[in-house]
DNA sequence: GAGAACTTACCGGCCGGTAAGTCAGCCGAA
DNA sequence: TTCGGCTGACTTACCGGCCGGTAAGTTCTC
């Protein structure tokens, strides 16, 4: 379906002015970054950038709505698939730790500002990342009626292994010395040690210190 | 040495001033905080509040800085007597997590504002975090070369443990479902259970958590 | 009466947001 | 082929309000 030459441009510069904002509220912070700001940043006057969002709110919003339908498509639905729960959480840390090197903004945003949006807006949010927890939980509780998980509650598992996971995106620095594959990897073999009773079989394990380096302290 | 009642009034006024904006920027943000807020939270009027602190910027410093001592006296120093390391390593994690389900703003500010303090401030609160970073690598380090680690880096290592026992702050209640003292232990074998190579001694950890027996009331 | 502990009243500035105007380019009609 | 109108994509100019911060005065205690 053919879109009109405006629209299409339309379109384009409402992306690009979404992760432009996305890249600036994730450096400053959503109270600290201004509207005028973010459209400098983007070429127009903070009234022309009013043109394209509703409000601060709304952008904010957006934002979020995008990273999390990014979260269902790359971790979450993938994870779904896979029927032995072992692998299912190897693929969600997995997967989820590979997400936060690429990303420029979107998740930590997604992560560090739900305070910042309005009540329906945040119970919306909110509501998205519960199901995502309790996929996380489901899965460690089918590995403990298995019998393959330490005696942990699995609540505290999951928050411990999605925070884990997500604690990366505040230290990891990409280009810098160490590389997003490696660091991937052994996360994910912390993590699923960190629970599993099982001794996994690990036949990559060896190949692990490769090319490591430096890493930023925020 | 006897302080003069007006003094000491000024300490314990300041004190409540700083617990009470603590309480209010981790609730809000720091941005998202407004002097006037914190002012009328503690019964002053703005003009009134700047008698006690110099400014903004000065206030969060000032919270951050006791957050430091805080992780300094209560974490830091006690395992650092410890010879050790994976007992040492065991501390640590376990006082930090005991120290975050206690904490009402401080550490978490700590953890989520550094952006927003001024160049001079941030560097020297991340020069204690770094040093602080690096305690716990070293510690690392030194299970590694007694061959008790698995096979990660443990920069990777070091950020993975720490990012689980932070992420606490963001997640628990006290007061709810589960009890502080068994927060603390399940993540305390998760992370262990992730790095270390041994089957632990347990009997390490019984005693331990008699030893923490005081409940959390907050 | 001196100093600590405030309050009242105000400042300039930036905030999110908007009303109204501009202007290029496409449209159908003459 | 030209013309008038229409619309999308903006800009200029402005709004009230709250922000961090302060000068100067007041009250209370010793």
């Amino acid at each position: 379906m053919p879109t009109s030459p405006t629209t299409l441009f339309a379109d384009e510069r409402a992306g690009s002015i979404y992760r432009t904002a996305a890249r600036i509220i994730y450096t400053k912070g959503f109270e600290a970054a201004s509207m005028s700001e973010i459209a400098k940043a983007v070429d127009l006057t903070k009234a022309g950038l009013y043109y394209y969002v509703k409000g601060k709110g709304e952008l904010l919003f957006a934002i979020m709505s995008f990273a999390m339908d990014l979260l269902d498509r790359e971790v979450i639905a993938p994870a779904q698939r896979i029927g032995d729960p072992g692998e299912r959480l190897r693929a969600i840390v997995e997967e989820h730790s590979r997400l936060l090197t690429y990303d420029e903004g979107a998740l930590v945003i997604l992560m560090d500002e739900v305070g910042s949006l309005s009540p329906e807006h945040r119970s919306r949010i909110t509501e998205r990342k519960r199901s995502y927890f309790e996929f996380v939980r489901d899965t460690l509780d089918e590995l403990a009626a298995a019998g393959r998980l330490h005696a942990v509650d699995t609540t505290v598992a999951a928050f411990s292994l999605l925070g884990m996971v997500m604690w990366l995106a505040r230290w990891y620095a990409p280009g810098g010395r160490l590389a997003a594959r490696e660091v991937v990897r052994d996360i994910t073999e912390i993590a699923l040690r960190g629970v599993l009773r099982e001794g996994r079989p690990e036949a990559v394990s060896a190949a692990s210190s490769a090319v490591y380096s430096e890493e930023v302290l925020s």
